[in-house]
Formats: C-alpha cells, structure tokens, sequence
DNA sequence: TATTGTTATACTCTATAACTATA
DNA sequence: TATAGTTATAGAGTATAACAATA
C-alpha cells in the first residue's frame, strides 16, 4: 500500500492511524469542515453561502418561520440571524412579515425570485450531497440520514 | 406523536420536517455544532477545548508530528498550531524539538505531565462519544466511525 | 414582568501576506 | 528556489449586554 518501501512516510497522512483518527468528535468535525468548505464554494455562484442558503431553504418552503425560531433551529444567535436577513432581503429573496398573531415577531417569507434563486442553489447543493453519499452503499443512504438527523437532535434513537 | 392535538405547534421543533432536516450538509452541521459545545464544555475543567485537546492527543500518542503534519491533518493554518502549542508549551504540556533529518521542522513530543492530562481529558472525551453513540445500535459503531472516517477523507469508500 | 427583534461591542476564529532560517 | 515556522493584521464568525416595541 506505500507507495515506496523503504522511505519515512511524511505529509499528513502519516497520522492517519494515530488515536484521533478513532475518535468520533473529531471525525464529525473534519467531515464538517469539509463538507462546509464543498458546500460554500457550491453555493457562491448563487451569492450564497451554507448559513444564507439554510436561511432561504426554511424561508422558501413555506413554513413561515419567525426570526427565533430559525435561530434555535440553525443554532445561532438571534442578532445573527438579523444580519443573514438583512443580507437576503436587501437582495430581495426574503420578505420580513410581522406576525399577525404576536405583532412582537417577524415571519420569513421567500419572494418569487427567492423560491428561484433557491431551486437552483439547491441543485448545486445536491452535487456536495452526492458526494457525501459517494462514501457510503446505497441501501444505507437513508440509515445515514437518521444517524446524522439523531446526532443534529432531530429525531429519536432508533429502538 | 404530537403532545397537544389541536394547539398550533411552536418553537423550532416546527421546523423538524423542512427541507433542510433532510439535507446531510446541514445535518453534518448541526452535529457537529452540539457535539463540540459537548466537547468544549467536557475538557473545559482540564482547561483544553477540542483543538488543544487535539494537538495533546497527537503529541501524547509517540507519532513525533511535524507542525505542518499538524496544520494538514487537524485542517487548521500553519499559523494556528503556533497558537496552540504556544499554549500548551506554557503549560509545559508539550515541548518543540527541532526535527535532526530537517532542521526547520519542529516536532512535537508530549512531556509526562501532558500525557497524564492527557489520559485524564481522554476519559472526559469519551463520555461525549457515549452519547453519540447512545443514538446508534452498538452493532453499528464500527460501520458508523468507518462511514465518518470516509467523510473526513481519512479512509477509503467501502467496496 | 417577559419576550422579539435590533444594535453595539468585544472576543474568538480564520485567512493572508511578509519575514527568518534552513534546505 | 522552495519550504518550515513565525509574526502581524485584517476579516469573518460568535457571544453578551442593552434597548424599543409588544405581550
């Protein structure tokens, strides 16, 4: 498997086999880094970026979510969420809506060229997604899928 | 499965079914997210956060690697490891010695108190994995830390 | 009195370029 | 000339506190 018998293997790759290369945390945060780095270089011919792409997603698909509550789900605090905000709708692919329900609140809509603008970034996104799933047989795409929506606290262990 | 029948639900669990739950880039994300608030929060009583600890690990582990060994694998830039181990070496955690086949590289070697905070941060760490790990079948912990060892680009797709 | 969104601020992290010493 | 480590610096990302409007 070396490439040449006798020499000292160097670069990187010589700690392949060290104690973190066994250690989830760090394996998830590797893996993170990247599939961030893939995804943002995907998103920006769209101007868009993994974090404003998230933003438009849930603005785009008609759930309608308040400021607080995309905050809590992307995990990030709520001034950074005005800002990322602020961004999409001074190019126009969100609208700011007050609640009518709590006049406090702000709702997200995604504008028509938003919903556009979406449908092709997504595509884009789908080509890190892939690549992702490059790894992995395909009759355990979806057993990953639940692994990572458990780890991201979004469902239930499976019984 | 919905605790109230009739009230409208709240909160950011209402975003659970959206798009983005089912894109693995963000699903990546958001687990990695909690697990190293989890990891942070574990090593903060040995005063490391998972970068430090990381660059502990390397050094305790006997691999001898070169700060540029360092930066590739951990993904960080050249000048970030400085940073790092200036803060461990402070805290005579580790020591640089100046690699003899080339003298401009500098190895990192673990001294007997680093590897004994070592060993200790090691066992808080492991109580992060568990809870990792308490999403999935045990049967399955090795096909998942082969399936995040390929995403990190540390090991080849399974046949 | 508590909460939503906002602003301001400081802190950490990350990326870039320039410098030195070795090769 | 090219590379390893270092330094300095600026930019992005993150966390905290205070404020106005509404509940």
């Amino acid at each position: 498997m070396s490439p040449t018998g006798k020499t000292r293997q160097t670069g990187p790759d010589r700690l392949r086999d060290s104690v973190l290369a066994g250690d989830l945390s760090f394996l998830l945060a590797r893996a993170n880094a990247l599939t961030l780095a893939a995804a943002n270089a995907a998103l920006a011919e769209h101007g868009l970026k993994a974090r404003s792409y998230s933003v438009l997603a849930l603005a785009a698909d008609g759930t309608r979510p308040t400021q607080r509550e995309l905050a809590e789900f992307l995990r990030l605090d709520p001034s950074q969420v005005v800002a990322l905000i602020d961004g999409l709708e001074r190019r126009e692919l969100v609208e700011r809506r007050t609640d009518p329900a709590d006049r406090r609140a702000n709702v997200l809509v995604a504008t028509d060229a938003g919903r556009a603008l979406f449908a092709r970034a997504q595509a884009s996104a789908r080509a890190v997604e892939l690549g992702l799933l490059a790894a992995v047989p395909p009759g355990d795409h979806e057993r990953l899928a639940h692994l990572l929506r458990t780890a991201a606290g979004l469902a239930r262990p499976l019984p």
